[in-house]
RNA sequence: GCGCCUGUAGCUCAGUUGGAUAGAGCAACGGACUUCUAAUCCGUAGGUCAGGGGUUCGAAUCCCUUCAGGCGCGCCA
């Protein structure tokens, strides 16, 4: 109920109870339609009086005129304009900075958390690379995207539980052992062996269109592998492994960590219940030889296993689903994949539904676009596609190209330059909403300039920079808060006063890019301000007052930075 | 054919759950470093919010429709 920290809320509600009784609303209903105006100009915070007028039967300035006349102002509010039909109010700007800057301070590093999801558990399924292939820029978003979204779940309170589901199962595999038992010279896979694999993998499909037999041999081996074969199971170990050991050294460099990697295999030895109870439920029937789910005209059916008896995705994953919520107890789901997908987890959910679960209603699957080559999708099969580890490698050396150019003195360069080549890469993939398809495009990928991580990187640097050479280590408020009364001073308090509803509203439509946005305003209106006021060596107060706005602006910065998933140095 | 998603400045995108003159970044041009980090900031220029209807005091936002692009549609994952 409570929010974590301040925020503008607090002062619509200061208001709205001043407001509500005039026009006969509830306190709530005035807070909803109280809005921020276009043009600080216009004042803070501003109360559209147009749905008024039906029911006074007057013109909106009209009202709003009247209602400046009756109205007893709360102490935040300084003074009140009426302009058209708008009622706009001004905060006073002591009040503002005083309020936003002690609860930025207490709170520290918990400023904008709240406790909303105290007490609840939220499971996040995310980035789930497929074992034997490499990590393509193609796998960003969902890794990102997940990371992000659970920071922003934890914020709230939740537990969440990360989950990175493999995808360690399956035909393909069947194609890479034959693959590398034909021409993979029975390498130890000690040496680049993704690399290795990758090229066994396109080869495979090369080969494939001119030579079909190699699809039943392929299909032969993952039968075999279904059923235990002890050879098969050798190289999968093998292919998992080798995988596995990568997929970590790169989670690492991107700072993200999971708590579980249960893959597809894990469930193999669940499916058999889980197709039991899904048969218990009555909705199964067996079409050509295959056991389905039907739903009905609109979906085509969910198919669970195939006429030879081999399992599938979808039976995976309800065996995942069953598994989840038994284990976590968990109100939510939800499932980080590309909406490629969107038809596979409308059919789990319908299957969920069809059996009365209310599993069906905690499943959620937030989707994203397609990362996209200039020629078209990318495609591991055809070796169409950019590696990670390439546009990392090169985005790093981009850093440290422009660190010698710009600040040469720096300590810990090559730690500074991954932060901030890795930070550039990962901003890239939470700055705009996730539905929309990216074309990838290394021009956009290696700029450090504008509405990137850098920026926002740079900027709290900056901030640290200032309250270093300021030689304190406290920063309270003074009592005098006039250093703080200028136009740029005021936009930066306003702004860090809608942290904590940022944080909320993200987590709510799982979109991170809202954060994202939110902390390039932050960090413009910081830079304005900082490019019109100076801040060491002013008279003391206007000095400490201003010192505590800039440490509020690191605080908030490198909180939400981490939210994201970025790092924050110190300098760079 | 059916379903989901997208369409806003030359390019990449925001747009606060229907509000005031539609905003940023990149690219272009012009400015600001003997002064707290110029990976910054300021200014100029740039718009039929894909098109057409409708809902109402008011629409980029909600409804209908057309067009364009992306993705998907039973034994792949």
């Amino acid at each position: 109920m409570r929010k974590g920290g301040i925020s503008m809320q607090i002062f619509k509600e200061q208001i709205a109870c001043s407001l509500a009784p005039l026009i006969d609303w509830e306190p709530e209903r005035v807070v909803a339609a109280l809005e921020l105006p276009p043009d600080a100009k216009l004042g803070d915070l501003a109360f559209p009086c147009f749905q008024l007028a039906p029911k006074l039967r007057k013109a909106p300035p009209v009202i709003a005129a009247d209602l400046a006349e009756r109205w007893e102002k709360p102490a935040v509010v300084d003074q009140v304009q009426v302009v058209g039909g708008y009622l706009n109010f001004f905060l006073n700007p002591a009040v503002l900075a005083q309020q936003v800057l002690e609860a930025v301070q207490r709170a520290g590093d918990t400023y904008g958390n709240s406790q909303q999801g105290a007490g609840k558990t939220i499971v996040v399924d995310f980035s789930s690379p497929n074992i034997a292939k490499p990590f393509g820029v193609g796998h960003m978003p969902t890794t990102v995207l997940g990371n992000a979204i659970s920071h922003l779940y934890q914020a709230l309170g939740y537990e969440v539980v990360r989950i990175n589901h493999l995808g360690d199962w399956g035909t393909q595999f069947g194609a890479m052992m034959v693959a590398y038992l034909k021409w993979g010279e029975n390498d130890p896979l000690t040496e680049d062996p993704i690399g290795k694999l990758y090229r066994l993998y396109v080869k495979f499909h090369r080969e494939e269109e001119a030579t079909p037999a190699l699809r039943d041999e392929a299909r032969a081996w993952f039968n075999r592998l279904e059923s235990g074969d002890e050879e098969a199971t050798r190289l999968w170990r093998l292919f998992y492994d080798v995988s596995l050991k990568n997929f970590k050294r790169t989670y690492r460099r991107l700072g993200i960590e999971f708590d579980h990697y249960t893959g597809e295999s894990f469930y193999i030895d669940k499916i058999d219940e889980a197709i039991g109870r899904i048969k218990a439920a009555g909705v199964t029937e067996v079409s050509d030889g295959a056991l389905v789910v039907p739903l009905g005209d609109d979906l085509p059916p969910c198919l669970l296993q195939k006429s030879d008896g081999a399992t599938l995705y979808a039976t995976r994953d309800l065996a995942a689903l069953f598994y989840r919520e038994q284990t976590f107890r968990p109100e939510r789901i939800i499932y980080v994949v590309a909406m490629d997908q969107a038809l596979h987890f409308q059919q789990l959910k319908l299957v969920l539904k069809k059996m009365g679960l209310p599993l069906a209603d905690a499943l959620e699957h937030v989707a994203f676009g397609l990362v996209k080559l200039p020629e078209g999708k990318m495609s591991t099969r055809r070796g169409q596609m950019v590696l990670l580890d390439d546009v990392l490698q090169e985005a790093t050396s981009r850093v440290q190209e422009i660190i010698a150019e710009k600040n040469p003195a720096l300590p810990n360069k090559e730690q500074v330059a991954e932060q901030v080549g890795v930070g550039a890469v990962i901003f890239h993939n939470l700055k705009n909403s996730r539905m929309r398809d990216i074309i990838f495009d290394w021009n956009e990928v290696l700029n450090f300039e504008g509405e990137t991580g850098p920026y926002l990187q740079y900027t709290h640097a900056r901030c640290v920079s200032v309250l270093h050479k300021s030689g304190k280590q406290e920063f309270d408020l003074p009592q005098d808060l006039a250093g703080l009364s200028a136009e740029a001073a005021q936009q930066v308090l306003k702004r860090l006063s809608q942290f904590p509803e940022t944080i909320d509203k993200a987590a709510q439509a799982y979109e991170p890019s809202t954060m994202s946005r939110y902390l390039l305003d932050l960090a413009q209106d910081f830079n304005r301000f900082y490019n019109t006021c100076r801040i060491i060596g002013e008279a003391a107060s206007v000095e400490a007052s201003r010192l505590a706005l800039v440490n509020a602006v690191a605080v908030v910065l490198r909180r939400g930075l981490y939210l994201l998933g970025l790092t924050a140095p110190e300098q760079m």
